[in-house]
DNA sequence: CTATTTGCAAGCAGGTAATG
DNA sequence: CATTACCTGCTTGCAAATAG
């Protein structure tokens, strides 16, 4: 994964459609400027502003998170922060500026963090720990909440630091926060095509119901949504699956252990439509070798699924073309409809 | 009509089997 | 053992389908 993200973080740093396959539509040249100032130059082309830079050093303790923030703050720790904590240590100082903006409403507080969640808890840490006279840098900007929301969703997409769940999560509450539930003045907005983005907020509006299946919901992605998603359609069909997802919840509980997401989803799925068919005896995933009158293989079922059947043809296993056409037909006829 | 969703295939990465 | 060929699943944008 992390080898994939890292293109993916360029390209979208290089102003790119984050899935954008075509060579052809790269904007040759922005390449090489990454490296240099990451971080920085996500600022500027969230804000599309290059204006005024205040660098300071501040009391981290002066400082809140922002409370659009998606980063779960509480979850940082000494491991998760390990490599800034060397870094900043063999370098004296801290490289990059957390990105702030001023607060005015608490008197306990000069700013508010919008990108460098990480960098504040390493300096707050260093801080704790032998290192008194470390100073938190930062770059303060004055920032709508939706700049912020764009500004710190870039960093969060180019480290992939966020779950999709979250990520999901983040998005749905902006999408009515800063776009008055436009996805497609969002997807706009934050450089993602409208259908990649209406896949993330699916993964957020999955209902309760559905999601009390899932003993781990962090592990529930994006791919995932293709195939739950349909099982709620019909009403029937979904109340089948909210049954099945609370007895599934209820198992899990039980039991400490908690089911892989693969396997609720096959639960589901298989909860959506009950029985089935009566005359397929197809037990599961086991080839199947198709014979001819006379005993020879035709052709072996490798697998059935409900997005097809894979087969093999086996040519020189003694039968004759006229049966394997026939066997084939047979097949055809059985799975054609 | 516009906005959103969904089916689909291309491109890619990582894994596994075949080859030397 | 090391390369190479092959396979599989995943992500993604496009465009067709559908909702509103």
């Amino acid at each position: 994964m992390s080898k994939k993200n890292a293109n993916f973080a360029a390209d979208l740093v290089a102003g790119i459609d984050p899935g954008a396959q075509a060579p052809a539509a790269r904007r040759p040249g922005i390449g090489a400027s990454v490296l240099a100032g990451r971080e920085s130059r996500l600022a500027e082309l969230a804000t599309g502003s290059v204006v005024s830079r205040t660098h300071e050093l501040v009391d981290p303790a002066r400082c809140r998170m922002w409370a659009g923030h998606n980063r779960e703050y509480a979850l940082l720790n000494e491991e998760r922060c390990a490599d800034l904590i060397e870094s900043i240590k063999a370098q004296g100082k801290q490289e990059m500026p957390a990105i702030v903006r001023r607060v005015k409403d608490d008197p306990a507080f000069d700013f508010e963090v919008i990108c460098g969640a990480r960098r504040h808890w390493t300096i707050s840490w260093l801080r704790a720990h032998n290192y008194p006279d470390f100073r938190f840098l930062v770059d303060i900007r004055s920032l709508t909440d939706e700049e912020a929301f764009r500004l710190a969703d870039l960093e969060n997409r180019a480290r992939d630091d966020l779950t999709d769940l979250e990520r999901a999560r983040d998005y749905l509450r902006a999408l009515d926060a800063y776009y008055e539930g436009r996805q497609k003045v969002m997807a706009e907005r934050i450089n993602v095509t409208e259908s990649w983005l209406s896949r993330y907020l699916d993964l957020a509006r999955l209902p309760a119901e559905l999601m009390a299946a899932f003993a781990l919901p962090q592990d529930l992605r994006i791919k995932h949504v293709t195939a739950i998603k349909p099982l709620l359609k019909p009403e029937d069909r979904r109340q089948r699956v909210f049954a099945e997802a609370g007895r599934l919840a209820q198992v899990q509980s039980d039991r400490a252990a908690p089911m892989p997401v693969p396997d609720i989803i096959r639960a589901l799925a298989l909860a959506a439509d009950p029985p089935k068919r009566s005359g397929s005896p197809k037990k599961s995933g086991k080839p199947e070798t198709i014979v001819s009158e006379g005993g020879k293989p035709l052709l072996k079922v490798e697998a059935v699924d409900r997005k097809g059947l894979k087969l093999t043809l086996l040519p020189h296993a003694g039968g004759t073309r006229a049966e394997a056409e026939a066997a084939l037909k047979a097949l055809l006829d059985q799975h054609w409809s």
